[in-house]
DNA sequence: CGCGAATATACGAGATGGCGTATATGTATC
DNA sequence: GATACATATACGCCATCTCGTATATTCGCG
């Protein structure tokens, strides 16, 4: 290290390495945490609240808010015996937009090749899905 | 399914689901992934480029390479017999700049709760990884 | 047409993640 | 202070991912 006093920026940017911006991204990689954050885009909600809605097991629902607190997508504010969640920041919705606008737009690009085909299911193409 | 015409919006919609969302950001969950992407940023790649400057296998690469370009990440173009990766939409490099932003900022704001520790090697809280 | 470069895919092994269930901690209520 | 509620964590099991290596495919060049 160079210097102390800029030593919350220096770790700030060693921590902004590939390493760590995959595991934040891998925050998003899974579709309850996902659901969890939709949720959360329109209002604070409690533990229970999102148990409930999502008809998830309670251990479950707090392990994946657990993960997204870490990640820094949510905050818990403690109110009596509840605690609620919330999203930290507007960019949370906005990495959410933006994800859902690609995948909207490449799966229009995609079915546009297969509108042709007359099925209505599953219409996918050879390689389906990521990795193998 | 309710008409014919709007098959492919209507698809698109059904795959704009939290498992598409969650599948899609997958692609971004993994350390060599997220450079790559970093390089083609910069500008567009062939596949031996990017092996260069990643130093890892040829075909580890390539697989990361089928992964992002599943997701629509990115774009493969055929130039002879080399094949050029570009990132396939700007708001691809959104993504990456907010994700960094927020990693920073939450970097930051751990940081700055333990800057109070003399120690200048690894800085972390009690838990430091996503799930368990 | 055969050779070599560029790229994609296959496969077993080790590691990681998520789920279901059970359990621990903590807080209000009576 | 005992009980019920709200939340967090622990553990075994199964699925999935990544890696390293090997191999298949495609294309340009002589």
């Amino acid at each position: 290290m160079t210097s102390n006093l800029p030593a919350a920026a220096e770790r700030a940017d060693a921590l902004a390495r590939p390493e760590v911006l995959g595991s934040f991204f891998q925050g998003l990689s899974d579709p309850t945490r996902v659901r969890i954050l939709e949720l959360l885009a329109v209002r604070p909600l409690t533990v229970t609240e999102i148990v409930d809605r999502l008809g998830l097991a309670q251990g479950r629902v707090s392990s994946h808010l657990s993960c997204l607190r870490w990640c820094g997508y949510v905050e818990a504010r403690a109110e009596g015996r509840y605690n609620r969640y919330r999203l930290v920041d507007e960019r949370v919705r906005e990495i959410l937009s933006l994800g859902e606008a690609i995948v909207r737009d490449n799966a229009t690009r995609l079915t546009s090749c297969l509108v042709l085909a007359t099925e209505g299911g599953g219409g996918r193409s050879s390689d389906d899905r990521p990795q193998g």
